[in-house]
DNA sequence: CTCTGTAAACTAACAGTGTTAGTATATTGT
DNA sequence: ACAATATACTAACACTGTTAGTTTACAGAG
């Protein structure tokens, strides 16, 4: 039988792997298991179903995500860690198109841990809009507004939405980033008055 | 045999029925075909196949979403048009959330007709911030900002993804309009000087 | 008004999907 | 060395989209 003594970790990374260089719509769990030398039917001993592993791997892209975007912020302040964040969140989205599709996929409201992946997604926004002189109910609009760009953009830029216009995109993009800093900055003063 | 004579008009329609009942992840061609009393295989006289299929539905999606667009900003202009037409866009996208999805998954660049399809989502965006004085080039970004701002926020909160914190969702996505508004102004004074 | 061709329906089948039940066996802990 | 556990298996089920080949109702032409 031949037994390799596959763990759950092995198989979320040949997950990982997979839905990377095959795209998300490509994945299966015949063909996972086949990449791990094992029948599908045997995944079922280290994980639950395929939307758990999807789950799980979500978990991962979260945390990448959070990784690099605190790295971009790390020792700048105000539009300088805006712009770094928003840099880094769309270059993450442009360089692992597959795995950056798994994090909207997830039923954020299910449990508990998917909560705090929740968590995770917001705090490095949180951090880089924290210089500015808000009040917490601002910030947590704020952080919306940013992150519908952010988003909204890479996922039209994706499907090919952009390609309508000859415009360079990159400059759509800092426009739209320049834009929020405006916005930013107009909130403060009117919380100032 | 039975013949009622379906039309490929009719297959469209039930598809665009089922998908806003059942939602799009639930859709099949095998009950799509049960809801029309044929079998599943009798559909492929009509259609080429699901993409084809899908495509046809896209195209309907985006002219009721262009129709519900143009109808909130006539007679209104600049900041009040803005306003209309994003409200118009919300509105659809959270009336018909899985009618909404199948545009975004329209591959954008394979055909004339979708890229006709394409412009129909731009011109009422275009039409909207027509009255601002501004350049063609400014234009197509700001209609990506606008557009990227719109999606990315239903985009989310369909996805759970805004349950994190306690605050109005309608009042961010207001802020995040405001926000687009002001960098409309910002842009237009900028191209006077 | 019949004849013929088109097109709409069918059945059967294929290759693929996720998933469950039941079974064998290698490994681990006692 | 033996028992328990966990890892792998096979077989099967109920789906999915799709193609090939077949029947037959209907429309238009002679």
């Amino acid at each position: 039988m031949a037994r390799q003594g596959l763990t759950r970790g092995d198989i979320i990374a040949a997950a990982i792997k997979m839905i990377e260089s095959e795209g998300l719509h490509n994945f299966s769990l015949r063909e996972l298991a086949s990449r791990l030398h094992i029948k599908a039917a045997s995944l079922y001993n280290h994980i639950q179903n395929m939307d758990a592993l999807y789950t799980e791997v979500g978990y991962y892209a979260i945390s990448e995500l959070k990784r690099a975007q605190l790295g971009a912020i790390a020792g700048k302040r105000r539009g300088e860690a805006v712009e770094a964040l928003a840099d880094a969140y769309h270059r993450f989205g442009k360089e692992r198109p597959e795995i950056y599709k798994v994090i909207l996929s997830l039923p954020m409201v299910k449990n508990d841990a998917l909560q705090a992946a929740a968590g995770d997604i917001v705090e490095p926004i949180m951090t880089a809009i924290g210089d500015y002189n808000l009040d917490e109910e601002q910030k947590m609009h704020l952080q919306r507004v940013l992150r519908s760009i952010m988003h909204g953009f890479i996922s039209q830029e994706e499907a090919g939405c952009f390609r309508h216009f000859p415009a360079d995109v990159a400059d759509s993009y800092r426009m739209a980033v320049r834009g929020f800093i405006l916005l930013l900055e107009n909130s403060e003063k009117e919380a100032r008055v």
